[in-house]
DNA sequence: GCCGTTTTCGGCCCGACTGTTTTCAGTCG
């Protein structure tokens, strides 16, 4: 059976790491990262491109040899070249990468000297004194490599943007007041707004460094200092995660910051192009020889490779730059366009809050609109809404609607899609309410072809308005079911339905790439934050930004129109 | 292994910090 893009990638990926240990040009390496790279954030399927008879080379990064490579795993679902490396090189060597000081280069050294092929076998050496024997393992080496074998399991941890985001501005507030400081901001992938960070990186220009470096390297809550320099140092903080501070001069903030900013991919990228026009980027500018051509912003590092600024959300190498020079780039989504919320729970199910309550604190926000959308009874864990009580919240809101001013409220319900693809609630209920959004809450183990068929089967319902949270993955607790995401996105096309993006943090349900496909394919995105509660409203911001990641401008996003524009295109399906 | 306004070969982003060294390779971001 054909290789999905995750699998291909995860095989290229794999493949550089074996490489990479068997001493391979550090570039052929490199070239099978950029390939996985490559795959992982193309919009659509590669066996579908190979069905549709696409030619995989005019893709960048992709050439013969790889574009060879996916074809064999789409058309068998293995990889002969892979097969026969891991038998070369031993795959319990890849584990060995991940523990801190451990590269490819002293990898290979462990294996080819003492053999070691997993680690459990560099335990026993470190135990039985072997590696000190090894040339380039000296003391140190030896110390950092027993603390992190000593631990339970490698640290790759990621983090949630939401519970990253605020350890990283507190960090930010205790350093700011340092002597010296003139600006210090927050850079790297929470800069960019990824939705899973693994680290944060902070960039502070100032007078002086020494009082910032001192004072980061010794706030309280840290568990060890990994490196510290007079521009640089690295620290954990007792709850794992890694923390990154650069302290330069005022001239340098900006272009260090666009440095650190990243991604990796982008940045590389700019500099391949600057070099081909004859100019160098590093973190302190942009020269040509050893004159400083740009520095005093990021825009101007971009300008001197003739492009406009790219915000941070789009860095990802996924074509910004090509979209920046032909002037393509995207007019990116901002929260002060958002004019009402689609999704949002109350006391009637399992929300915290009255409706009217719900309906004050949009008000409050500026919104001209908000949607009551609570459970439907089959989720009886939240109190699901039956008909009967139904009927006595349409009631009750058309009241609410007669004496609230400055908002409306929209009649909707969160409405389960039930095993055999029918919805919770009978057509006669449905057609009393504005819209509704419509949801998988249970059966997340079918197979792709089943859950596919199952929502396929509930999108013939002329009642279904929006898809909400489309994928039901959990961050760092539960996969995405699966789902043929390409024939949603068409049949939604085909149907005018909307798809969500569920701002919650621990969902932000669709993706980022999701979200390009949907806008590629014309269909529309509700960014909603299902809020349970008057401060979920709050958490739009983090929809907004999953968007604009996802290239998403205001017309592509229903919830930027206006009142009447809105009830009539909630309604255009029946 | 990929790529081309140095185009089918010879390049491939760039610099800080560390540890193990007597001047630098390896790792990391």
């Amino acid at each position: 059976m054909g290789a999905t893009n995750q699998e291909i990638a995860n095989a290229f990926n794999e493949i550089a790491e074996l490489l990479d240990i068997e001493g391979a040009n550090p570039f052929r390496v490199r070239a099978y990262r950029n390939a996985a790279r490559t795959i992982l954030s193309y919009p659509s399927e590669m066996s579908t491109l190979l069905l549709e008879g696409f030619d995989l080379t005019t893709l960048k990064t992709i050439g013969k040899d790889l574009s060879a490579k996916i074809t064999e795993m789409v058309e068998t679902g293995e990889l002969q070249f892979l097969r026969e490396l891991r038998e070369k090189v031993s795959p319990g060597l890849e584990d060995l990468l991940r523990l801190p000081g451990l590269g490819p280069k002293r990898v290979h050294t462990l294996h080819e000297v003492l053999g070691i092929n997993s680690a459990a076998d560099l335990k026993t050496a470190l135990e039985t004194g072997k590696l000190e024997e090894v040339s380039g393992f000296g003391p140190a080496m030896i110390a950092s490599l027993r603390t992190a074998l000593g631990k339970k399991g490698l640290d790759t941890r990621r983090y949630r943007l939401d519970q990253i985001g605020p350890v990283a501005e507190r960090i930010v507030s205790l350093l700011n007041s340092s002597q010296g400081v003139i600006r210090i901001e927050i850079a790297g992938s929470i800069r960019r707004r990824r939705e899973d960070p693994k680290d944060i990186d902070i960039v502070a220009s100032c007078t002086d460094s020494r009082e910032i470096m001192e004072r980061f390297t010794t706030m309280e809550d840290i568990q060890s200092v990994v490196m510290s320099g007079p521009t640089r140092s690295s620290v954990i903080l007792r709850s794992g995660i890694h923390v990154d501070l650069r302290a330069v001069t005022e001239e340098e903030f900006a272009t260090t910051l666009h440095h650190f900013t990243g991604s990796k991919a982008h940045n590389i990228e700019l500099r391949t192009l600057a070099s081909r026009a004859g100019l160098k980027i590093n973190e302190y500018g942009v020269f040509r020889g050893d004159t400083r051509i740009a520095y005093e912003s990021e825009a101007a590092i971009y300008q001197t490779l003739g492009m406009p600024y790219i915000v941070p959300e789009l860095r990802e190498n996924r074509g910004e730059i090509e979209a920046a020079l032909a002037g393509r780039l995207p007019r990116l989504i901002e929260v002060s366009q958002i004019r009402g919320d689609l999704h949002a729970h109350t006391t009637y199910s399992d929300g915290i809050n009255t409706i009217e309550e719900m309906a004050l604190a949009a008000r409050e926000r500026g919104y001209e609109y908000l949607a009551i959308t609570d459970h439907t009874h089959h989720l009886k864990i939240a109190h699901g809404l039956d008909e009967a009580r139904i009927l006595e919240q349409i009631e009750t809101i058309d009241r609410l609607n007669g004496s609230l001013e400055g908002i409306t409220l929209l009649k909707s319900a969160e409405v389960d899609i039930l095993d055999d693809g029918t919805l919770d609630l009978p057509d006669s209920v449905l057609e009393k309410l504005d819209f509704t959004v419509c949801a998988v809450h249970y059966r997340f183990n079918l197979s792709a072809k089943e859950q596919t068929a199952r929502i396929l089967k509930a999108m013939e319902n002329p009642y279904f308005t929006i898809f909400a949270h489309p994928t039901g993955r959990l961050l760092g607790l539960r996969d995405p079911y699966l789902l043929d995401m390409e024939t949603i996105i068409r049949t939604c096309a085909e149907r005018h339905i909307i798809l969500e993006l569920n701002s919650q943090p621990d969902r932000l349900d669709i993706h980022d790439l999701h979200c390009r496909m949907a806008k590629d394919a014309g269909v529309k995105i509700a960014i909603s934050t299902d809020a349970h509660s008057v401060r979920d409203l709050d958490l739009i911001r983090y929809g907004i930004s999953q968007g604009r990641r996802g290239w998403l401008e205001t017309d592509d996003v229903i919830n930027t129109r206006r009142l009447d524009d809105i009830v009539s295109l909630l309604r255009q399906r029946h």
